[in-house]
DNA sequence: TATTGTTATACTCTATAACTATA
DNA sequence: TATAGTTATAGAGTATAACAATA
């Protein structure tokens, strides 16, 4: 008997009590990124890129030459995560390595002109996407919240 | 030879440049989360607790009687990657599984004296941990910034 | 036939240690 | 001795399918 006897206290769907998790920030932060996230990795999927790759493309095609280690800095992520990630974004043509020659240790990475426009076209798809979540907000709110985010991120612990 | 001698053209740190990234609302939280979370994460393993059993310990707190499947919608997560999770709150003692005697698929949760006390306890540290990061904002850009995430999270796609 | 809790499993993400080649 | 890139691996976190008990 699906649906039909709900007894009277029954909690069904948003009606949970919550006194404390709803004004924790890193809650709140959580639960607005994961309405956001799916969203975009379904936006990048159809270039078969997911979130971490657009974001190495992205950062790469903003600094040609950029170096893995900077990379990883630059992404908060460890430099050995990012090796499978450069080489399917290299394999599929969209950066490029070469060797430093001043540095033999280090690879220079740089975009191709496909993966400067995949980047470009990617941004704007997601986007596009986003602002059927955050079209509630008006400009002002939103300034505001982009502004406040850095702030946060910004902040040394 | 460590650090002495950069180049001109060096990106440390910081000097990354970025054209896009930074005006994706999902990266801006992503970002913002990364500096909260590992705070909540360190806070809550002193009392032998992740965040997501602490999540759980006080959804259950604030609605005894609730099932797993309910909490499970609560905190948008898969009802069978609840059950190790309940299952150590419940041999820590912080919380009891009872059957419902109307329906007995069903485990009624509440949370044990010792539970609701963690819970308190716990609650304020993590709000004391995340003032130390969300100190920057003054009063209405914490509530500001609060009501605008709960917004994004309340927003159908 | 549908639902609850459960188990098993797989897949992604992330973190750590160790290796090589270069400096 | 230290650093860049790499490999292997282990640990979280998450998602899916299937099962027994119950409705």
């Amino acid at each position: 008997m699906p649906q039909l006897d709900k007894s009277p206290d029954d909690r069904v769907g948003q009606n949970v009590e919550d006194t404390v998790l709803g004004d924790l920030i890193g809650y709140r932060l959580k639960r607005a990124y994961m309405q956001i996230q799916p969203v975009a990795q379904q936006v990048l999927a159809e270039d078969g890129l997911r979130v971490v790759s657009f974001s190495c493309l992205s950062i790469i095609t903003d600094n040609p030459g950029i170096v893995q280690t900077e990379l990883a800095a630059a992404l908060q992520m460890e430099r050995s995560n990012l090796v499978v990630i450069i080489d399917e974004l290299e394999q599929s043509g969209f950066i490029a390595r070469k060797k430093v020659p001043t540095d033999r240790r280090r690879y220079a990475l740089t975009a191709t002109l496909r993966g400067r426009r995949l980047r470009d076209r990617a941004a704007d798809k997601i986007r596009q996407a986003e602002d059927t979540i955050v079209g509630c907000l008006d400009k002002e709110d939103r300034t505001r919240l982009m502004a406040v985010l850095e702030r946060l991120e910004d902040q040394r612990t």
